[in-house]
DNA sequence: GTAGGATCTGACACCGATGTCAGATTCAAC
DNA sequence: GTTGAATCTGACATCGGTGTCAGATCCTAC
């Protein structure tokens, strides 16, 4: 599919889409005329793309680790180097810490939201 | 105290102090000559601060939020404008996106680890 | 009083994801 | 063929929190 119909699709604007690909994130074939041509499975990387950047991941950890995950076929196409597998775990931790501060922040959203009601 | 020694108590850098003090989030007396000068209280503060900036509040919702919280003496200092109590909900709806989304990461991370471990 | 460390203000730079605009080119439908 | 919609590239702007630098001023210990 043309890039157009990825970003209706996908919901992520077409600058958006043409960024992925600049940073390795997405790949796209290429017509005579140098359109961009998609297949089917570049909705779900764009949904899974935008989850990662979401949770916080750059665009270059989520280059890296994107040809690491087990896809469709099966097994993933490269393996995680130990560097990688390190930059992983950090993440994880990041995230982590991240939920526990998003619990509080929330309870303390609610408190002030309950005293208002009050 | 002076600003210096809440950046050392806080860990949190000179410059981001003066930031919150910019943005209404934090305020202070100020010497004979201009210097800074913050109650014990600022502490608490701050490390609050941290808090809401991590879960992704902007400082003007977080400068209006604030006067709104239960403090050590008790009661609120000011009651939340019903505008602000739909801000709030809109930001602790985004926080329960936010909160799935870094579970939904996090397997992602743990499965690419798992495989690249296996 | 004086020296040196701390603080002041104001300005500019940076990051990363995205918006937006301009001008050129391609695609699809008639 | 022709035309209008879609796409291309490249550049610049934006946001918010923070880093950093310069030059001036203050505070504290001697």
């Amino acid at each position: 599919m043309k890039i157009g119909e990825l970003s209706r699709r996908t919901g992520v604007s077409v600058r958006s889409l043409r960024y992925y690909e600049q940073k390795h994130m997405l790949a796209s074939e290429r017509t005579a005329g140098g359109h961009r041509e998609y297949p089917e499975a570049a909705v779900d990387r764009v949904v899974l793309i935008q989850h990662l950047l979401a949770a916080g991941l750059c665009g270059d950890k989520i280059a890296s680790l994107l040809p690491c995950m087990r896809d469709h076929d099966g097994g993933p196409a490269e393996m995680a180097t130990p560097w990688l597998v390190e930059q992983l775990k950090a993440e994880r931790h990041r995230i982590d810490c991240s939920i526990q501060d998003l619990y509080y922040t929330r309870e303390v959203l609610d408190e002030v939201i309950a005293t208002a009601a009050g």
